[in-house]
RNA sequence: GGCUCGUUGGUGAAACGGUUAACACAUCGCCCUCUCAAGGCGACAUUCACGGGUUCAAAUCCCGUACGAGUCACCA
């Protein structure tokens, strides 16, 4: 072997959710820590209850937005084939290793029914014990058991367990974990639909593919002992394990798609960048060694590293991932921002207005797409807006301040001579001079009058070039008649 | 309830027996500035869930307690 294969094997039962992205992102990692390593998906749809169509695109497409390519995959190929299990089940793979499992007497065909089991359960929890289930059918005789199938009985394949003695592993994250045989239940490995379970699937096929390295969410630690007898009882050699801590919606419960929305698509939809999400995510339970934060995926290649992710679970914090989304918006080179920001300009300016330059006023200034917008309102119509505004103690302006600044700046603006930045914007700092007030006190109520509103990108010179002369005098106009 | 895992500031986290307990987000100040943002500077854990123990020395090792999570499905 040698070269690490890693696995992403989700099952398409509806969004991406992004502790599902995480692991998918660093199952990529470990694999691609290694030049030579390749990154598998493959497709767990056993349950054929839960199915849902078109979850499958979704997995591709969020795999394909983030950059995370498979080397092998039911849309790309690959030697290791099928990658999705239904296909596989179509082989037989599964039941043949069942049952071979089943003749050397490390399982057992179970024709109990859920209910049954379920109602042993109940009483034994009432009583306040322990419930391991002791699987009567282990003792049926093997003419029994064919009778019983010749009769057309359902029947599961059941794990046996030796219950003296201890199983243990090593994960790369938690270290090594022991536990009792006598506390591990036998699992159902072959469906009474001829289906395998996730259980017994998950074993199977990352033994032949090759898989190296099991990257997973820590909700595997408790059965992976279970995995692992599998592996012994079959003599095939086991894969390293590297569970990864669960991503929190808050202190108490993982991040689900059902009550947030912190799937990807969501995220991405609210104006998220996906090599930012990315980038965030993959500091959630792994830290790395510089001080540095932001990291390409190439970078995060380089840097990552098993050893350093954590075991506590990390609270999903949308405040740092908006920040980090802000600092790839400012980051980003221009033509590609402005590309990816008309739509949003569109939406909010209808106005004959250079969309090129109000892209230059909102690169530093917007750290998600969509509040953009919002940012804009006041571009195709003033608002209305209470003189109030005028005053401002920073700006030392108040109505009657801003009124005369207000008259000088038109005086200006009518005659400059040319209607580009610089011309404004030296004349109007000559003015400011020349009335012998500090330049906000200008600045401030000319920006109010364009915009009607406190806040704004740009300032009193970005918005009159970007305005234009006529449009900037009107405005200047009514706040004026406001102001009288 | 059994078993497994976890617990450093509001959040992500570093530290791998000896540091003033990094750094980043958020928050709050100040500076810069035609607003806001960005940027700069500074504040913010006398303390690492709690209690014992080991040690000259513990956030770091050991034990216990508390709290939390996961698992105990013919779901993955």
């Amino acid at each position: 072997m040698g070269n690490i294969r890693t696995r992403f094997a989700p099952s398409p039962t509806g969004y991406m959710h992004i502790g599902n992205l995480r692991t998918a992102l660093y199952a990529y990692l470990v694999a691609k820590k290694d030049p030579n390593g390749k990154f598998i998906l493959r497709i767990e749809d056993t349950d054929q209850g839960r199915l849902i169509e078109g979850a499958t695109d979704i997995i591709f497409d969020t795999l394909k937005a983030c950059g995370l390519k498979h080397d092998e995959g039911p849309d790309v190929g690959g030697e290791y084939g099928p990658y999705v299990q239904s296909d596989r089940v179509k082989q037989g793979l599964y039941k043949e290793y069942a049952m071979k499992l089943v003749e050397m007497g490390k399982a057992h065909i179970c024709f109990c029914t859920e209910e049954d089991i379920q109602a042993q359960k109940e009483v034994a929890e009432a009583k306040g014990e322990s419930f391991i289930y002791r699987d009567p059918c282990k003792k049926l005789s093997k003419e029994e058991i064919e009778k019983r199938i010749a009769n057309g009985e359902p029947y599961v394949i059941r794990q046996n367990i030796d219950p003296n003695g201890t199983t243990s592993f090593d994960d790369e994250v938690y270290g090594t974990i022991t536990v009792d045989n006598a506390t591990l239940d036998e699992m159902i490995l072959l469906k009474s639909d001829g289906f395998p379970t996730y259980n017994f699937a998950n074993v199977i096929d990352d033994h032949l593919m090759d898989i190296t390295d099991v990257v997973r969410g820590n909700e595997y630690l408790s059965s992976t002992p279970k995995y692992n007898l599998l592996y012994e009882a079959l003599g095939w050699e086991k894969p390293r394990y590297i569970h990864c801590p669960p991503v929190m919606k808050d202190e108490h419960q993982k991040l689900s798609k059902r009550n947030g929305d912190a799937s990807f698509q969501d995220l991405v939809a609210k104006g998220y960048l996906p090599e930012a999400i990315l980038n965030y995510i993959a500091l959630l339970g792994w830290a790395p060694e510089e001080e540095r934060e932001i990291y390409s995926l190439e970078e995060l290649c380089q840097a990552f590293n098993v050893k350093r992710i954590g075991t506590s679970g990390a609270i999903f914090d949308i405040e740092k991932l908006k920040w980090m989304n802000g600092v790839y918006l400012r980051e980003m080179e221009f033509d590609r921002y402005k590309d990816l920001v008309d739509p949003y300009i569109k939406e909010a300016v209808k106005g004959p207005y250079d969309h090129s330059e109000i892209a230059h006023i909102l690169k530093e200034r917007a750290n998600i797409l969509t509040e953009i917008p919002e940012m804009l309102d006041f571009f195709d119509e003033l608002p209305d807006y209470d003189i109030s505004l005028y005053t401002n103690k920073k700006m030392k302006t108040d109505p009657v301040i801003a009124k005369n600044s207000l008259i000088e700046a038109k005086k200006f603006l009518s005659e400059v001579s040319s209607w580009d930045h610089d011309t404004i914007h030296d004349g109007m700092i000559d003015l400011a001079q020349k009335l012998g007030v500090k330049n906000g006190v200008l600045m401030y109520p000319v920006r109010v009058a364009l915009s009607g509103k406190a806040f704004t990108p740009g300032g009193a010179i970005e918005l009159s070039c970007i305005f234009g002369k006529e449009e900037t005098l009107r405005r200047i106009d009514i706040a004026l008649e406001k102001l009288a």
